[in-house]
DNA sequence: CTTAGTGCACTATGCACATAGTACACTAAA
DNA sequence: TTTAGTGTACTATGTGCATAGTGCACTAAG
């Protein structure tokens, strides 16, 4: 995985597994790699692995539970929820930038329905 | 302005600034605040605010000159051509973002047009 | 020449992040 | 009971960000 280094690593992880939590790819109970197991997989500190998980359990997305391991939540509603808010925040987040920049919601649209794949 | 703190703020005034100079609200050639200044401006330290102007020359948006100050740079169509990279590199994170929700660009650009101000 | 404003180059401190390493408590399985 | 895997809690180090403060070279205006 490639990291920005302008954004905290465990932040660029903790997105990554929450998308795979909403999206259904780590459905609703299924055990996450362990901590140490996770450091490998990404490349990353044990450490920072830890931080991961204590704020995705934050975010009511997983559990954790000593000697057993972290769980992705069964709670699909929690779920779906956070899906929802992550797809509105982008929005949100896009519509105000082009704002910004003086490009209005029309064209806005029309830049993701034509925009090139590289 | 409000920073996050999950962002680098000479990042964050860099980008207010560099907005402002792509959209005309501050002309080319025209004269930028003092670095002591820009810091009360933006309520951040001189150093962050010289980090400021050094990232936006070096992306050949302004010019500084030692004991006069710091230009909008004159080259207009460098201007057009970074607001250009600006629009459509919003555009590509945000469909991005929305692909690895599982959402496509049909849905993405009607959540752009239909979407609630806050 | 003097002065004010400027870019620019330093030193120093505090903090968060990321790393490395160790240790302990708990659980499940052999 | 022993063992392996786990979450959790520490200490310690290095780095970048942001802060504070000082000083110097340069320019334009008085």
């Amino acid at each position: 995985m490639q990291y920005d280094p302008n954004s905290p690593i465990w932040l660029q992880v903790m997105t990554a597994i929450k998308t795979d939590i909403v999206t259904g790819r780590r459905p609703p109970g299924e055990k996450l790699p362990g901590g140490r197991e996770l450091a490998v997989l990404y490349t990353i500190n044990p450490n920072t692995a830890a931080r991961v998980y204590q704020e995705l359990e934050r975010e009511g997305l997983c559990e954790s539970r000593r000697g057993m391991g972290t769980y992705v939540t069964g709670d699909e509603e929690r779920i779906a929820q956070v899906r929802g808010t992550m797809a509105r925040q982008a929005a949100a987040r896009f519509a105000n930038e082009m704002e910004k920049l003086g490009i209005g919601r029309q064209e806005a649209a029309r830049m993701i329905l034509e925009e090139e794949k590289e």
